[in-house]
DNA sequence: CCTACCGATCGGTAGG
DNA sequence: CCTACCGATCGGTAGG
């Protein structure tokens, strides 16, 4: 049998960062220590120092890896011209198959990003606001009167709501996998943004004054995503 | 000016509490220390543990009483018999108004669960099952066929995904409010669910052995909630 | 002399 | 009800 090669400095840093981003999910980042992260590395913690200045140094790379990898998926999958709701389809598998492979890496993005520094902060945000623009874009182009009313943002959201909520109730060994879900939010949601009542598309220049009358108070879309 | 009242032991513990969920909320329960809640409540730290025994009473009163009072909120609102749809908007939009008061507690309530001892963590799940299957029961009144596919349990939990995300998105002291939400959030979703291609509702004994091909994998509805 | 790593302990601070 | 302080454990790094 063939001797396994020895894990080089940047197989190393891959391995710490997955067993890192496992307890930060599933302890929280202030709960979990270096030695935790040292012990489930199988190594001492002047090792993982060796590999991590610090373990702020560890939270960074975990959210900004994951948040770096989910543009760089999101981009060709809009890129290549579809029927809208197909483009939206696939958006939506494309994501939910990196969800899979990252469920702690998302979690901690979801959950930890508050202990982020200020500008670490800003340098995420702005790439989650990529993803974001990417889904409202396709979204868009299914219901084009979302614009006109001002619910682009609003909508858009929900969907993330529905997809971000998965990893607290879809078990990471379940027999229900991302995957699976993947079609039926896409029908749920689809089928929800076609049916609901909205003046029709205008033209940008001359936004209609009567709205739908359940949408009157929203007037200003949220500026936080 | 009359000379405010002294506040009770029980006013103290609520004020506290208040207190203690923002801090929580916008710094995580391991990040905040007892001197962070001690000088935001403007009393020393031994006073505060007159109050509270112990850091995790604050978390575990924060987290209880919050999921005991959207159970005891959601209750009445099942019970009152109306047309299926109205049933569901009603519950949707009770649960926002909750939400708008407590915002900082239902964040704890998301994030900080697995902080809780196993004993607690039944037991404040046990409530939120409550919550579930209210919306549940519900939302398949509204759409008898979603049971026959399995998909009462996925559907269900992808509607609480769009409410839970929000506390995400949703400035508190912004224009948007949850309450002008809850009617969007309705429509995207009765439309959604009511368009949703799937094998008519059938007498449970005989489940239908040919289902909407998107829907054949998830044969089995998650456990975890 | 460098690297990769150990056992032991540093200065600070948490909950109490 | 405060000042002062404990046992423990934190993140990070010394010498060898």
């Amino acid at each position: 049998m063939a001797r396994k090669r020895a894990p080089t400095f940047d197989d190393q840093r891959a391995a710490i960062l997955n067993h890192a981003a496992g307890l930060f999910a599933r302890q929280g980042y202030f709960a979990t220590s270096m030695n935790d992260v040292a012990r489930e590395c199988g190594m001492s913690k002047p090792s993982l120092y060796h590999y991590y200045r610090d373990k702020y140094a560890l939270l960074l790379s975990i959210v900004d890896g994951h948040v770096t990898r989910l543009v760089d998926l999101v981009r060709p999958a809009s890129a290549v011209p579809a029927v809208p709701e197909r483009q939206l389809e696939r958006l939506v598998v494309t994501f939910l198959e990196a969800y899979a492979d990252a469920q702690s890496s998302h979690r901690v993005l979801t959950e930890d990003v508050k202990f982020l520094k200020e500008e670490d902060a800003a340098l995420v945000l702005q790439k989650q606001r990529l993803v974001v623009r990417a889904f409202a874009n396709a979204i868009t182009l299914v219901r084009p009167a979302l614009r006109s009313a001002q619910l682009e943002s609003i909508v858009t959201m929900l969907l993330f709501g529905m997809l971000n909520w998965m990893f607290t109730w879809v078990r990471p060994g379940g027999a229900l996998t991302h995957s699976d879900l993947a079609p039926i939010v896409c029908e749920l949601f689809l089928n929800g943004v076609t049916g609901m009542n909205l003046p029709p598309a205008k033209d940008t220049k001359s936004p209609t004054a009567q709205q739908s009358s359940a949408h009157k108070r929203t007037s200003r879309t949220a500026k936080s995503l």
